[in-house]
DNA sequence: TCCACCATGTAACTGGTTACATGATTAC
DNA sequence: GTAATCATGTAACCAGTTACATGGTGGA
């Protein structure tokens, strides 16, 4: 068996899915109007996608009819899906993802509470920020060196990209503390805690 | 004629070949090693953009067999390749480009400087000041409403997202700064801004 | 009747990915 | 002689873009 390989759109539309079944028009309406804006929307990507993954077993599309209104395939998750969502969430954290602007962690990192709980999202934030800081300080000590011969402009969009891994990196300690007090203040999680040795 | 169209990374090492002369090589020695990462370096992306690069009179390959090493190609940018990249830098900014990150604004304003000079510069870094106003305060509306019903992990993501372009509006009130400082401590560029009236 | 919206598709094209191929030069 | 590096290419594949097609429903 090939290990099945999923675009990261196709993750995007698996994870929206997992949290809640969805038809292809909802989940071009969430790229489309929310927050999520990077993905892309159009039928001719979403639809696809969608076929890939009902292919693989990932999800299932049902046809419901119970409106007037037309047809609306909706899709959910299938037992296989969901595990194929878990592994990528939880995926070790690569510098080489963090350098091509970290937008596919922050996806996972959405997704991460609800499939492996507050455990694994603190996992997640401590290897993303150790990589951000292996990551940043390369990126300093680069522009020490060779950011006097840029022109201004080049110096600067330089400096913009260390701001936004610093801010991100900032991001990081901020996040890890509203995990910490989540835990403390509601410690429902006894059992999650004992079993979640994992990793 | 066509409105000729080209990619991103097309306008990237273009960008780079107006600013020096430079090989296949050359350019994916640059993406591999530098800041500029993102784009994506591999011969299979580079040769192939540079050859429709040369197809469309953008740039001109003259092999140079000076030293004993094996045949390099080097390419330099033509007249029509730079009016090409002055068109690309000079368009508007829009909130399109803001909500896809923000990666090829932050390319068009490394090439600004060399291009436009100091008033592109600061023309283009008020344009991105605006869209980022914008786009900032949608997203913040939309986590003050939909925020509370996301899991920890999903809000912070957003949290993440809004941080990054706060982080890049800030920087844009630092990059007029400096160059406003720039610009006053050396006024030797009055000939520039008399002719320099263009968008 | 006609428009706007809901909802799903499809077909052509194209740029990037992966992986492989080649061949020259320098250093050991 | 062989390994590493310089340097350029090529071929198969595939996901996403653009644009078009379809057709049902509710309201003016």
């Amino acid at each position: 068996m090939k290990a099945l390989d999923i675009s990261v759109l196709g993750y995007a539309l698996l994870g929206l899915i997992d949290v809640k079944p969805s038809s292809g028009y909802d989940l071009r309406k969430i790229f489309a109007q929310t927050a999520m804006g990077n993905y892309s929307s159009s039928p001719g990507a979403i639809y696809p996608a969608l076929e890939r993954l009902e292919s693989q077993k990932l999800i299932r599309g049902v046809v419901e009819d119970s409106a007037g209104l037309r047809r609306r395939r909706v899709y959910h998750s299938t037992p296989a899906g969901t595990a194929q969502l878990c592994k990528w969430v939880s995926r070790p954290v690569e510098q080489s993802d963090v350098m091509r602007g970290a937008q596919e962690l922050m996806l996972r990192f959405s997704f991460m509470e609800h499939l492996l709980g507050a455990e694994g999202a603190v996992n997640f934030l401590q290897q993303f920020r150790a990589a951000l800081k292996a990551y940043l300080s390369g990126l300093e000590s680069y522009a020490r060196t060779n950011g006097k011969q840029l022109p201004l402009s080049g110096r600067l969009a330089l400096e913009s990209g260390i701001r936004g891994y610093r801010g991100m990196y900032d991001w990081t300690a901020y996040a890890l503390r509203a995990y910490r007090q989540s835990l403390t203040s509601q410690p429902k999680s006894s059992i999650e805690t004992a079993k979640g040795g994992l990793r």
